[in-house]
DNA sequence: TGTACATCAGTGAACGCGCGTTCACTGATGTAC
DNA sequence: TGTACATCAGTGAACGCGCGTTCACTGATGTAC
């Protein structure tokens, strides 16, 4: 691994070429999602023969696995950065919705529709995982501070399970409650999004936005 | 439109080759997702050169268009059946995720990715109201029988809106809290589905089906 | 500072493949008198 | 019932295209002495 400000000018050209070719395929997917990915494409909007992505990509797979990576991060990051700055379970509530509404093929490479087939790489569950402990802070302080999601009717059933299956807190002291509170932000907030994204409201005269906060009041209070 | 007993033999074997070929298109989507679809495979599969399917459909096209259809129309029906069967809300959304798991590809042609550029034909959003109506019904008759599903938290903002915008209603009788209660349904347990058909929860350790019924009961409160 | 060599980016041709779709045509099936 | 004609299913060849990927090669850039 290369210390920063130690590279050569090669490695920081070889660098500087895989991030454009990661931009120009953001702007394929976001033509043509995802499956219409294809590197002459690429090769061609940067006014470069097709086998020269070979040098940067060994395969197209390779450089969706990339995206896809990046996908995570970035959303990791983000999220991260809202809860580093003191966002409460509302605000990054908020933070993901915006986050998804920011670049929606980005969002369908985590959550769309999963490609037959293809396995994502492990590390990037490491991230998902990251990305579920900073839900669990957020849901564990918002415990402190409110009442039950659900108005003094906590599902205790569902406590139990989730008290239980714990592998995916990965180690996180959060209470039962906290638990549950993360589960369902993320569940409900996700159910939104993707309908949204998909435009299934439009048909529908509602305010994605409405429904939206209606359920963060709800998760918050 | 022919008449049920006098179709032509001619007309009977069209309509047979073409719940074939549909029925191949499910399989070929099933095994590689519906960009993957294929006339030509789907012809050579059937032991006929691919011009053949002409005869059949104008274009993979006006397939895929037909094939989202047929999905939107199982759906319909399979959530009408089951509320004439007198199923309340919980069983609908009982009858809803085992129509998904039944045939995720099926779920994601109506749910999933969309394909940019592609736009659904409008009597597609007809059989939709048919579903939401379908939805107002029996939450209608919950709200009748039990408490809000928020245990008398209301969430009267969100309640205004959507007795403002009620197109998506098509003039369905249901009261506020009703609207509410349907949309909560449909939003949340989408979010539920979601996730778990594209294995978000298989790395957690969790059983999807206690979140679901989790949620179920929530909504039934 | 200058020369000899190694490294590496990028090219162009080629392979094999599959795609959707058109077209002119053959042969079977149905219809009309 | 038998003949003449129209309808229609299916074929095979072809078009034009784009895909991912390999390979041998050129030319520029960097490194070592």
């Amino acid at each position: 691994m290369a210390v920063a400000g130690k590279e050569t000018p090669r490695e920081r050209y070889r660098a500087q070429l895989r991030a454009e070719i990661k931009a120009r395929a953001w702007e394929q997917i976001a033509a043509a999602g995802a499956p219409g990915l294809s590197l002459n494409a690429i090769a061609k909007q940067m006014g470069m023969s097709g086998p020269a992505l070979y040098r940067y990509f060994a395969s197209r797979d390779e450089l969706i696995t990339e995206l896809i990576r990046d996908a995570y991060r970035s959303l990791a990051d983000t999220i991260g950065t809202a809860a580093g700055s003191g966002a409460d379970l509302a605000g990054l509530g908020r933070t993901l919705r915006a986050w998804a509404l920011d670049d929606r093929q980005r969002y369908y490479l985590i959550y769309g529709t999963p490609v037959p087939g293809y396995h994502a790489p492990d590390d990037v569950t490491a991230i998902a995982s990251e990305i579920m402990e900073t839900l669990l802070d957020a849901a564990q302080s918002a415990g402190a501070a409110a009442e039950s999601p659900d108005d003094g009717h906590p599902d205790a059933r569902l406590e139990a399970h989730l008290a239980q299956h714990r592998q995916w807190t990965a180690g996180h002291p959060a209470e039962p409650a906290a638990l549950r509170r993360a589960l369902l932000f993320w569940t409900r907030l996700h159910g939104l999004l993707s309908l949204e994204l998909a435009g299934h409201f439009t048909g529908m005269g509602l305010d994605p936005a409405e429904l939206y906060d209606s359920e963060l009041r709800h998760l918050s209070q």
